[in-house]
DNA sequence: TTTGTTATTATGCAAGCGTATAGTAAGAAA
DNA sequence: TTTCTTACTATACGCTTGCATAATAACAAA
């Protein structure tokens, strides 16, 4: 009678992928790039070093992967907030800020991340269109919201006026992310909510209330 | 007669130790840490990888004094600009936001240098001192300035208000700079300057004059 | 149970890495 | 000119790197 004790886990390729990138994010944005080597990524994922190859073609391959689902769950992360609230657009532009301004978006690893990859996106054309992607598909979404507060109070602007208040608001959101993420000792999280709110408000010349929780509905 | 070509140019160690600093920087801002080795650096500067030795004790000696070069060329930039320009408070916040918000403290190197070193300031308690301190430093200079603005046209303010404000006004420098930097295809740098100063207007409430030339005075 | 597929381990290699050290030459001082 | 200091080159060493290859084991299918 043998207990068969199994010498290790044999994973699905897809879950396996998941957990050498996650391996990967992790070492990013611990300790960086240069640290990211293979043999490092695989003791992190409690496997042996040959398995990436197997899983992956190269090393960069991965780099890139790992980029690619870190900045995509990024922007997914505050984008699934506005569809959670209600049709009011006051109350779907604050749920996005909101979603912009607080944890799990604003913290340090996701901003070491960033930097740990942003170099490549240099060079590397898929980590460029990556980063390209990510920028636009949230600063679009920004658009929309605030052009529909604008809509919804009869404030008139154009295309251009838009896209500018636009891009001033995403640059507080993107500014309160880096420093609060990089220089974490000197930002109260809930300072920096109201801090961000404040601001964006004064940009937009709008008041946003705070929306009701829907079990009042 | 024996015309004596030398066989390698001699430097003196200060200036030795800044070329190979600004190789350094080159190397990084251009292909990210990972890139910078000894060799690469020597040849980049075009000296033997030997030299490096002679002049710092470590390459992460030489990384760190590359980031702290390039982090305080970048403040002090930034902060030249002020004191160029008149007693005005108006005139010198605005002189500080325009020097915030065009070349050379909005581009790209600038941007992918700060990334690239950022990671190491997680563990390198001189890189995280010298960040902590460059930021420190340029926030307590803006704050400043606004709040000579406040005091000039009579506004009140406490020094939490002020605090938040003078960060939020940074998040917006930051998050242009940062975008600007990083994905220059999307940003015209006269509509940056534009929608950064608009922003920072509205953020305060205060309306700034364009300076005169000194010339005119 | 047997067979087939493939996820995984184990091992090895050539290239590149940071660092150490010995020798060379440039330029100032005597 | 000669001497002295040190900036600089040249070379080498041990370790780590990414990647290749062969052997092994898990698990589904037959």
């Amino acid at each position: 009678m043998t207990v068969h004790m199994p010498k290790f886990n044999r994973e699905r390729p897809t879950q396996r992928r998941m957990q050498l990138i996650e391996a990967t994010l992790r070492i990013v944005s611990r300790s960086g790039p240069q640290k990211a080597t293979v043999r490092a990524i695989a003791q992190e994922a409690n496997v042996t070093q040959g398995l990436i190859r197997h899983h992956f073609e190269t090393k960069d391959e991965l780099l890139c992967a790992a980029f690619e689902h870190h900045m995509t769950a990024l922007t997914a992360d505050t984008a699934k907030a506005v569809e959670a609230t209600s049709s009011n657009p006051f109350h779907r532009l604050y749920a996005f800020l909101v979603a912009a301004l607080t944890k799990p978006v604003i913290n340090g690893p996701a901003v070491f991340l960033w930097a740990g990859f942003i170099n490549m996106a240099q060079t590397n054309a898929k980590m460029h269109a990556v980063h390209a992607k990510t920028y636009c598909d949230l600063r679009d979404l920004l658009e929309g919201l605030i052009g529909d507060v604008f809509a919804a109070q009869g404030t008139d602007v154009s295309p251009s006026q838009l896209r500018a208040k636009t891009i001033a608001c995403n640059a507080v959101l993107d500014g309160l992310w880096l420093e609060g993420g990089a220089l974490p000792e000197f930002f109260d999280p809930d300072q920096l909510l109201d801090t961000g709110l404040d601001a964006i408000q004064a940009i937009l010349g709008v008041t946003l209330t705070v929306p009701l929780p829907l079990s009042h509905t």
